[in-house]
DNA sequence: AATTAACCTAGTAAAATAGTAGGAATTAAA
DNA sequence: TTTAATTCCTACTATTTTACTAGGTTAATT
């Protein structure tokens, strides 16, 4: 069960772009290099970010992605983007459609962490992380 | 990030064992049966439980795996032995090396994380979740 | 018009997970 | 003392997921 690199890749940029935040759009290939990842695999990782409206983009010559109000931002909301909602077992969340979960007693194990997980990554703000 | 399968089925046949603690050993087999999961499977999954002393186990006919005092034993243990320490990323957990730690952002992340996650599923016991 | 840079989809390679197979060792019962 | 039951152990294979690459399209700026 490891974090997937995407996630660990789309938290640090956020990170950076959090730090740049009011200094207008950043290209691709300058958080690619920030992050130590290739530009088609940022590109990827920023594409759902931006669909997920974490962050912004401007197109064309002089554009490139920023964030907005990073306090605003949690890192819960970043890793649910880029970590399939963080559903770490499929009976949990939303669409959790087993039908043995009345007589399951692991099920509350699994209801537990999730919970936890999320309760502790939606407390801390892009901005409270980047001040450390 | 999904848990394993072996994760899974490995806490609900601790559930089953506990349940039935105090009646003997119990086959491979039947347990594989209880748990819905094939006998070459489960096979590997009590091989890893009882290498961790989580499970005993006795040898030849009428032999068979069960567990004894199902109160000391945390889920989180159990999760720990088949789940690869629960380490979500490499820079947490015992045997990290990452030399960029001091001047990382993300780090705190996930350093509380796994911290959370383990003491939570520590503090719950296999018998306390098998009384629900 | 040319250039820059994001947008989007599809494909491939690598790694991890899930599961199978089969023989060796041990114990109990016949 | 032989046979049957049952765990022990290692290696292998198939499947799925993750990681990453490629290339054309669209929009904005100069």
């Amino acid at each position: 069960m490891k974090l997937s690199t995407k996630a660990r890749y789309g938290l640090k940029l956020m990170c950076y772009l959090a730090k740049e935040e009011g200094k207008g759009p950043i290209s691709l290939s300058t958080i690619a290099t920030q992050i130590d990842s290739s530009d088609k695999y940022t590109e990827q990782i920023l594409l759902a970010l931006r669909k997920a409206d974490l962050v912004k983009a401007t197109r064309g010559a002089n554009g490139g992605y920023f964030v907005e109000n990073a306090k605003d931002i949690s890192v819960g909301s970043i890793l649910r983007t880029l970590e399939d909602d963080l559903v770490i077992v499929n009976c949990v969340g939303d669409n959790n459609s087993c039908p043995k979960i009345a007589n399951c007693q692991t099920h509350v194990v699994w209801e537990n962490l999730y919970k936890q997980m999320n309760s502790l990554l939606d407390s801390m703000s892009l901005e409270s992380i980047i001040r450390k």
